[in-house]
DNA sequence: TGCACTTACGAAACACGTAAGAATG
DNA sequence: CATTCTTACGTGTTTCGTAAGTGCA
């Protein structure tokens, strides 16, 4: 169970290929074979199914420690990495789509200091901070008020409440239900959803909302809000946002809110601690 | 970072010595040199000062990172092949020294199923449940009334709790205080404590309290419970304890209670599952 | 028959033990 | 000067790549 073969588990189970494995490891066909073979040698378990390869059992349980594991892995490198190296005079952040508001860019001026900026998925937020590629990072998702966000668990990621905001439905236009006042989450299991990743997930809604349904219309695999938006009106699918991105029916029940977490690892005195502490004195939310 | 290089950075950290680190893992001196050379040239970092032999600032990030690592590490390995092996018909136990009430202990007996129970402490329940080596785990401390106890995470553990109870304070025979109706902490930070595992451990009467004091005033290694109460007796140091297994004045505030949590990964059905969920049923807590 | 994983085999790297060396208290 | 860690070096093992082998669509 060497790191190293785990991740090597992880990407043939990921491509369900042992060659697009191989590649993008850089390794040969053959290596990535022997790897596995060795895992699972040593487990004495059968983790993966050939051709077509499918974790078993087994392997989709190893699966689900592995990432987590891998994560912490990295994050615990990096920490005792970052700890070492003095504070360094650049400042880069990752951001999930909806997590930059305009209070949080605000608050990224620093000085001369040049800072980077970029976007990533929420998973990939967590794992950028942990895995120290990112100083800061900010991820929004959809939670309770006040409630934290159910983000991966790196084990030594601080995470603090910056922004909490009313989340909309935004519907096609001409919507029926376009008129009304405030709408409830679980009246709408039965619509079609669309499922992007600047908005919220239609996973996520099933759990909060407590109730199954919630089907996909339609999958927008970019960032850009505008063609989310685009596609709404269009009567693709339905979708959640912040209020002030969107215009939309007010969402009443369950009370949720869209909600925006600053992550980081510890901080060294340096722009990240400065940016890090002036983002949480300010902070909308605990 | 491999697990194992980790392992014995940990260990050697542990004994503070290299040698001794050596006699504990099976190696030579020599080995365990070179593997802590080749950690500490992976991360580009000295992590350990030698003679003495003291954790460097990095080190001792590493440290905090390594444990719970390994434990985790170990704790998917074991899920895997637990839930891959099928229901085994004997049942192994764990529990710290007062998580065994007369419920639990009640509740421990499994038709003709052969039943192992064994005491270690908080951790090393946590450890032995994570790594598979015993099926069930109770592990006793002291929290605010339905709050969860503080364990360490071992990622896929789950706990529930199943008992909680009143906390006494025992003083020496004749103790002044002895006569009182209630108790603060507060009132006996400047008080000389007993730390023994079976009691409730100091440390964790500064966090309850949230003051510092609760001097240790002697320590007892062992579990027995009988010494305690004749350490205590004798005026070697107070002592906190539930309110069942011992005489003394009720502890009024802060408001925490002795509780005991359960233990265990994934069930697959059997004698465990079937232990567990009788427990679970009849727990006196959520 | 062709694609995809496995196996065989050799070369390079690695990890450990023995034993000698260095440094500290 | 004795204890404790480091270094040098030899050996056995591991791991990877090349290339041939095998099996399923």
């Amino acid at each position: 169970m060497d790191p190293h073969l785990l991740r090597t588990f992880v990407t043939v189970a990921h491509w369900r290929s042992f060659s697009a494995a191989a590649e993008e490891l850089g390794y040969t066909q053959s290596a990535v074979s022997q790897q596995i073979a060795t895992l699972e040698a040593d487990l004495g378990l059968t983790l993966l199914h050939r051709r077509p390869v499918t974790p078993t059992p087994a392997g989709e349980r190893l699966l689900e420690h592995a990432a987590p594991l891998l994560l912490r892995h990295q994050a615990a490198r990096a920490d005792v990495l970052r700890a070492a190296t003095g504070p360094v005079e650049r400042l880069t952040v990752v951001a999930s789509p909806l997590a930059c508001t305009p209070a949080i860019a605000r608050g990224l001026v620093l000085g001369r200091s040049p800072v980077t900026l970029l976007t990533a998925g929420r998973e990939r937020v967590v794992e950028q901070v942990a895995s120290g590629a990112a100083d800061l990072g900010f991820a929004d998702g959809i939670a309770a008020p006040s409630d934290p966000l159910r983000l991966p668990d790196a084990g030594s990621l601080t995470g603090v409440g910056v922004a909490e905001e009313e989340l909309v439905v935004v519907l096609a236009d001409g919507h029926p239900l376009s008129r009304r006042r405030g709408l409830a989450l679980a009246d709408l299991a039965d619509a079609l959803w669309l499922q992007a990743p600047a908005a919220v997930s239609v996973e996520r809604l099933r759990e909060v909302a407590g109730v199954g349904g919630f089907r996909v219309g339609f999958r927008y695999d970019g960032d850009d809000l505008h063609t989310v938006l685009n596609l709404t009106a269009a009567g693709h699918g339905l979708t959640l946002l912040p209020a002030s991105v969107a215009t939309g029916v007010p969402l009443t029940a369950p009370r949720v809110v869209h909600r925006v977490e600053m992550l980081h690892g510890t901080l060294a005195p340096g722009p990240a601690m400065t940016v890090a502490d002036r983002l949480e004195r300010g902070r909308a939310v605990r």
